[in-house]
DNA sequence: CGTCATCGTCGATGCGTATCGATTGAGCGT
DNA sequence: ACGCTCAATCGATACGCATCGACGATGACG
């Protein structure tokens, strides 16, 4: 493999002419620019990266904690994967992997190894033990998600309050009376997100501000089953419900199912309204009304903090806090618009 | 951040020596040694990787190139970069993610930058383009998948061709005749993967042995109604379906969902095999007799392979060759097991 | 008591790049 | 012709670790 001194020799000039031709950062004729240019397009020279990161204290790495296992397939972890490698690649970053279970080790490796320049992590639990080993980091840290105390935490998440919101004063608007959240699973529930309460937050707010009370009924799994025993909840007693938030993005379709299984035709004889992204709410049959649900602009809001935190030259970095990201409600084929009395 | 020879000042002893404890390349006695440690210990010295890197030229990072974009969700990358990771972490490598849509300069990149000691690619396409540069590499790559010509790989892959058959041989052994394979997707095929063909060769095989003939109908799309469509198919005509063999895991849920809506209950008027992990197969309702897909396995030998081709020191590395893991089918509710006549 | 091997440790060097200060040469004014 | 400035380039060094050769101490053995 060739070095820039062999750049160098081929290109008739020093080694440290080849840096400054890589890096820009000493003026360079134009004449010499070229004969380098050409002698590093010749031998298809690559800086090595570990000399680069030791010489610059600077890897051009992006360490990405993932939580693992259990429902993560569901969860869709991989567009957040899919768009956050791609902005970093777009910066010329790479992305290390690591997994929640290293916990705070596998924070303060990628930190004292001077593994990466700055670190994404998805957050799993409001109260997660890694959370505090944060501050005495390096490393500029962005959460996906946001724990309990987010001081001196830079996060960006779902306003899942707003969403929670939007789901309830869109039924109310239509005339539905008798709301049911569909709670998440346990599985979920256990993990401690704190999205599960911002989400119910948001739907008593708008149930109080609306005059109105909302049933809540427990999924005991994201199955058929599951699904059927929830609905069948939902819509016994004395006062069946109109309408059916489900928060819970795998459930919306055994919701569905059991519900034109029980002869009931969502957006006809009941509504439905999901929390999930827009594509999945398209493809669902029938097409879900949906609380937006956007893994992609969630990543590249976190990149473009994370960003600005590297970039930060000593001057004004991004100040700590917390960035939620609205939601959009689409109307489509699940909500009864023609309800009000 | 601490350096070794901070260590080695803490300890009385010299940077060489603290080296020696870390690697235990060289004897050290015990009291040196504890010493040593203690400062370790004491200052939580981690060694910078790129330091490492440069000194050692090895990096203990693993390249992992992964496929983007489409049905990749429903495809389940996730339980390989499980596996493939937590493999990696056990032997002290870290996982460098990089996604298929930088082609061959991804993986030029990782061998000309030096950025890891061995690549994992999973492979998308049958004929793809990032398959001629391998050889050129420094660095040993192994394949998840099988290109068409795997002349000079180290691939692992499921057996799709023994999958096909099992499915075939499970349906015949229990007296079944008029049996209808629910093909891929065209996004999937588009995709030009090889194992669509593999899967269909073994299920002819089958067939052929047996003395039957297979049916085929293409899916036109991954939902409840593609699946309405293509069941109707192979429901209709003068000798409809007694069998299903679906291949494609994330169509499964809506075939058997159409089945029931069509009032055949899969196990007792019909009978439905899938290609999907046992995990999976459990989950569905009914629970599916299945062959088995197992992303972790796959990826524990994958990075066997590599561990092997790393551990290698100029004596035996593993020969090139494919290594295809058989399914097993497990029976489950969705196959009639009366029927033999 | 001298010789020699062995074990444990040290010093020095190199890995490939970034970067700082020094140097060269050209252009300019006087 | 002289000194001066500024742009462009070079040389030397540091980054933190691994590794090689060398060296001192220790003990075995004759």
């Amino acid at each position: 493999m060739f070095t820039s001194k062999d750049v160098a020799r081929l290109a008739g000039v020093s080694q440290s002419t080849v840096s400054y031709v890589m890096t820009g950062k000493r003026p360079i004729s134009e004449e010499t620019r070229k004969r380098v240019q050409a002698a590093i397009d010749l031998l298809s020279y690559q800086p090595n990266a570990g000399a680069q990161a030791l010489a610059s204290s600077r890897t051009r790495v992006i360490g990405l904690v993932v939580p693992v296992g259990g429902d993560l397939g569901n969860t869709g972890v991989v567009p957040f994967l899919e768009a956050i490698t791609q902005c970093a690649r777009e910066a010329d970053y790479d992305v290390l992997l690591v997994t929640a279970d290293e916990g705070a080790a596998g924070l303060t490796r990628l930190d004292a190894r001077s593994l990466c320049d700055a670190i994404v992590m998805m957050v799993i639990a409001a109260n997660d033990e890694r959370i505090p080993v944060i501050p005495s980091l390096r490393v500029p840290v962005v959460l996906i998600g946001v724990p309990d105390d987010p001081v001196g935490l830079h996060c960006v998440d779902i306003d899942f309050t707003q969403a929670g919101r939007l789901a309830v004063e869109e039924l109310v608007g239509t005339g539905h009376r008798r709301i049911v959240v569909v709670g998440h699973p346990p599985h979920t529930i256990a993990r401690g997100n704190s999205f599960v309460g911002q989400f119910q937050r948001g739907v008593d707010e708008a149930a109080a501000t609306a005059g109105i009370r909302t049933g809540l009924v427990q999924l005991p799994e994201s199955t058929p089953s599951g699904a059927r025993e929830v609905v069948d909840k939902a819509l016994s007693g004395t006062e069946p419900a109109d309408g059916l938030i489900v928060p819970h993005t795998s459930a919306i379709p055994h919701v569905l199912g059991t519900l034109l299984q029980r002869g009931m035709v969502p957006g006809r004889d009941i509504s439905v309204v999901g929390h999930c992204t827009d594509s999945a709410a398209e493809e669902m049959e029938p097409s879900v009304t949906n609380v937006s649900h956007a893994p992609r602009e969630i990543s590249r809001r976190a990149m473009r903090t994370l960003f600005a935190l590297l970039d930060d030259e000593g001057g004004n970095p991004p100040p700590y806090g917390v960035e939620l990201v609205p939601s959009r409600l689409t109307r489509r084929a699940t909500t009864v618009t023609t309800l009000r009395p």
